[in-house]
DNA sequence: GTCAAGTGGGAGAGCGCTCTTACCCAAGCC
DNA sequence: GGCTTGGGTAAGAGCGCTCTCCCACTTGAC
């Protein structure tokens, strides 16, 4: 493994000169710029991270933080529900693509309870990692408040629960209530309904807010609303709620995407026609939603930019040397497909 | 941040014997030992890991790497489809949990194209990562014979197309086809069909294999069969096919679960009801089979478990300081829901 | 022509760790 | 009693890199 030191051999030069011209740090006469990058070519060096993170404090690392409540011990799949969630995945595969041209690399850790989270503050803590991306379920997540406290740069998906300065990306989710609101409108429904996500999940609070807002300003003052938690047999159960408070519901507007197929389970079940006689709209566009007939009209989150915006967010964070509070909010979108 | 010196210094011995007592490598004397341990305590040492990388030529990181074929650029997800499959996650997630105890830490790589192959070869040729774990859903991936060349441990997820001696884990797919086989038969089905998957797909080819072998043993010599390419879409096509081949249909075994979902759409779509006028079992347990109703009956691969194994393989070899050629096959199980 | 300012390159000191080597001292042996 | 033996510790040499001096040289102004 060819080193500094063979490279500057090489090129007759010293080792100082042949680290300047690779890492572009200070001016080097062009004539020996072109030598030592023979040299480098020659002997086909390649940095060794180690001994550069040594004397720089710098790894090229950047820890993804999963987190979480603990799973359930359900069947013999011992882990948080997110990571088996596509979404998680593009997430991801959108980080490593934003980091990559930087030279940077994604270090996975999975934090779920107190002594994974430990380890995951101390492992930032002790500079295995510049900074943290960190994706959580649990808005008031008190792995945020560890991480905040090792002074690495850290950025979250999602707005935190409390008001902590911390940097964030999130999705307008009003906006995406208000887009679902109106489509229902434009289709012509005349008694929109709603299943929302669990109201202490302040996302699922704003979609709820934005459609009844929007439907509100349309003279709709009533809607009748149930909420669920965001799994497939809450949403068919809370659609059935639905139907019995609102029977002549013709539009429903549901928190998130496997709620929605849950919905129209029920609705089928109850011989009600999606998109006829109740059109449904989802949130997320998660890949659920084209996998079954109708497909799913649904609202969705730029997921790869956002999880990009982090990335870019970050490794500022990182190259200024320390951490900044700073957030981005994207639009949603809505994506029409069959049910409304 | 403290160092080995202040943890001597406060210990009163030697950097040697402090190095010593925190890897464990030669002996030392037990009151020394004790010393030693409540220095570090004090101190709140915790070794750096860049130093240690340096000298021990070991990094304490092994590569995750996803491959593939590169994505197409539709909509804007620009990812290869692993990625947004339920199964990344659950693999990931278990890489995880296996290396944690060990002080490994997993860095994400995506491989999709000539480009992302080099870097992810040359990343570890030259010593960033211990080993490599590739997920890889392309059974000849050039990569393969790549890493193999870089001398660093790798194993794979499924076997590789060709003989190649490398470590690998695979599910018997074999076996899982006749796992469907007597289960339909056992339901009573008279004329049992196949949606297959690509049959140029190693697993695929298995998974009928089993399947129409365990039906030839109790006499179904003939098995109407056709092939989708895993897709939701050809799912629903290929069922199609299936039902103009072959009209008395009533069992039906598809090549994974995605598929399965399509053709019970194709299904339902004719009139036929799922499972009473025809059963259908599915292959992988993804997620998509209990998000709709008939919930699907389907062939399960210890994915979990798998990738495990995966990272045991993978965290021997690299302490033995060189790569070995094991496999380990895992047996699939039958999770039995509605559809079948 | 002289001197100050500016520019490019070299020397060398570490970064924090491991590991080999050498040393010390107590116990065992003839 | 002098010697070996061997466990236990200290000393110090790097691992490959960056970065701060510092020196040599060029340039421009007076």
């Amino acid at each position: 493994m060819p080193t500094l030191e063979d490279v500057a051999r090489v090129a007759g030069v010293s080792r100082a000169t042949v680290s300047r011209v690779v890492n572009g740090k200070r001016k080097v006469a062009p004539a020996v710029q072109v030598t030592v990058l023979e040299a480098v070519a020659a002997t086909g060096y390649v940095p060794n991270r180690a001994a550069r993170s040594l004397v720089t404090r710098r790894t090229g690392t950047v820890a993804v933080i999963v987190s979480g409540a603990e799973p359930e011990p359900e069947d013999d799949l011992y882990l948080p529900g997110i990571l088996a969630d596509p979404f998680f995945g593009r997430v991801v595969g959108s980080f490593v693509r934003s980091l990559r041209p930087h030279d940077v690399h994604p270090v996975l850790m999975v934090a779920d309870n107190d002594e994974t989270r430990r380890q995951v503050e101390s492992y930032l803590r002790f500079g295995n990692a510049d900074g943290a991306l960190l994706v959580t379920t649990d808005a008031d997540d008190p792995l945020i408040e560890q991480l905040m406290a090792t002074g690495r740069p850290t950025v979250l998906f999602a707005r935190p629960a409390h008001p902590i300065p911390v940097s964030y990306v999130d999705v307008a989710n009003a906006d995406g209530g208000r887009l679902a609101a109106e489509r229902l409108l434009e289709r012509g429904c005349r008694h929109p309904g709603v299943v929302s996500g669990p109201l202490g999940v302040p996302a699922a609070r704003s979609r709820l807010d934005g459609y009844c807002d929007a439907l509100a300003r349309r003279g709709h003052a009533y809607v009748p609303q149930v909420e669920g938690n965001f799994t497939f047999e809450s949403g068919e159960a809370a659609m059935a709620r639905l139907l019995d408070l609102a029977p002549d519901v013709d539009g429903v507007f549901v928190g998130n995407d496997v709620m929605a197929q849950g919905a129209i389970q029920t609705l089928r079940a109850r011989g009600r026609a999606v998109p006829d006689d109740v059109a449904v709209i989802g949130f997320d566009d998660s890949s659920v939603g084209t996998l079954s007939r109708p497909t799913l009209t649904t609202v969705r989150q730029p997921v790869e930019e956002m999880a990009a915006e982090m990335a870019r967010m970050l490794l500022e964070q990182v190259d200024a040397g320390e951490p900044a509070v700073t957030s981005a909010i994207f639009e949603p979108r809505l994506v029409v497909r069959e049910s409304a």
